[in-house]
DNA sequence: CGCACTCTTGAGGGAGCTCAACATTTGTGG
DNA sequence: CCACAAATGTTGAGCTCCCTCAAGAGTGCG
């Protein structure tokens, strides 16, 4: 299923742009090492997270191909780890360590930063909601969406690390995506795999809604305190 | 209490860099909005958040003087709403609309998104909490520190705020925070000041521990997974 | 074939939500 | 200054949803 590309692996690389093999479950990095690269997925699933003082883990987001990670400054804020063999590219940081190159790099870096932000935004979105179908329905339509089709959707990463990402127990996860397959609104093809059947009733659950940006009863809501002030300019 | 500065508000500045006075629980920007400008908050506090389609927020942070918000691309993802009456700096974007000039400024929007995401990453951490007691005391130190002083340290949003913040309940917040009262953890100076006695204990409720990043344990932890791939180059 | 791992499903209990009432604070107008 | 109203915060009782504990089913590998 995963290509690996090995001439490019094979070969030495510019120093700026090597590639990089790590096994299923491998970490890649650590929370607090020094960051001096940032990675962009070639080929398998990464995911990064954090360890809690108790042992949990809260997964802070999925990378498929052509998403990047590891866009931090000085030292790492997350570990990231292989959910399937990955293959990454490695991107050298631009202002730290190499003050004089500044032009095509930095460019890099803020679209870099910009999608790493949109990750967590979304990370925070799954989080907000409140039940654990609506936190289910909503990653399984993400996963769809990434993934394009609507049909036969891949769920290569395992119920743990969903229950991580969401916040819930993987018990919990497996009765939820069994009970939204009961329902009629999945059909599970095995436990890593699955198909969309009912995309409205889904997004109902998971209250996505395109329309749910810039709807006017969110625009126009009035403020609760009695402010004195008004805009200025 | 909040100082405003109206000799830096009434003039009327530099293009780029215009002051605007906003009244407590007004808007700043709304979701979906056409993102022209990043903001910095010179008094008061700002607080950005989504809402969902059954109507509920969820608050993606805090931001008090000298803080960044609005650094969007395109369009803004989150309302940004005054905490209270504040005072914000309006920043232009760089690239977008003007690619001629790229020096200073594109340091200065990398700079913001960067805490940006550290602000994200840090609302993640708080979601990841599993009790009602451990998001509070984490937020409530997270608030402390933000603050400096172990004494006196204000409140100034709401329960609901917190609530909001917090995934639970205005109920549940005030509940456990008078319960880290009652357990001399805390102690409560009006609804809206509080006073840390017991940080140690704090602490260990939240999870908080500066060891807690790159422990033994968590950074020795052996893949789960049985790859056939090891690290290369 | 047996072991290890993952996923699924059931039963029971507890944390937090809902509903409700009351307390406190803040703002307004007489 | 006080009376009233509105908003916010606190606390209690009951219930629901999810977690915990436990067992069983499915799959891959040696």
């Amino acid at each position: 299923v995963i290509t690996l590309y090995p001439q490019d692996v094979e070969n030495g690389g510019a120093p700026s742009s090597s590639l990089m093999r790590i096994g299923k479950g491998v970490a890649i990095y650590y929370e607090g090492d020094q960051a001096k690269r940032w990675y962009e997925v070639v080929s398998g699933i990464v995911r990064t997270c954090r360890y809690h003082v108790d042992g949990h883990r809260q997964l802070t987001g999925f990378f498929y191909a052509g998403d990047f990670f590891g866009v931090d400054e000085d030292s790492y804020k997350e570990t990231a780890e292989a959910v399937t063999n990955v293959v990454v590219r490695r991107h050298a940081h631009d202002a730290t360590g190499q003050p004089g190159g500044r032009g095509k790099s930095s460019e890099e870096t803020e679209s870099a930063l910009r999608k790493a932000l949109t990750s967590a935004q979304q990370c925070i979105f799954l989080l907000g909601h409140r039940t654990a179908a609506e936190r289910v329905a909503a990653f399984l339509l993400a996963a769809a969406i990434r993934l394009g089709a609507t049909k036969g959707v891949p769920l290569p990463m395992s119920r743990n690390d969903i229950a991580d990402h969401l916040g819930l127990t993987i018990h919990t996860v497996s009765r939820t995506i069994s009970d939204l397959a009961r329902r009629r609104l999945i059909a599970l093809e095995g436990p890593q795999r699955f198909r969309v059947l009912d995309e409205a009733g889904l997004r109902d659950l998971a209250g996505e809604d395109p329309t749910s940006i810039a709807t006017e009863e969110n625009r126009r809501r009035q403020p609760t305190g009695q402010g004195e002030y008004r805009e200025f300019v």
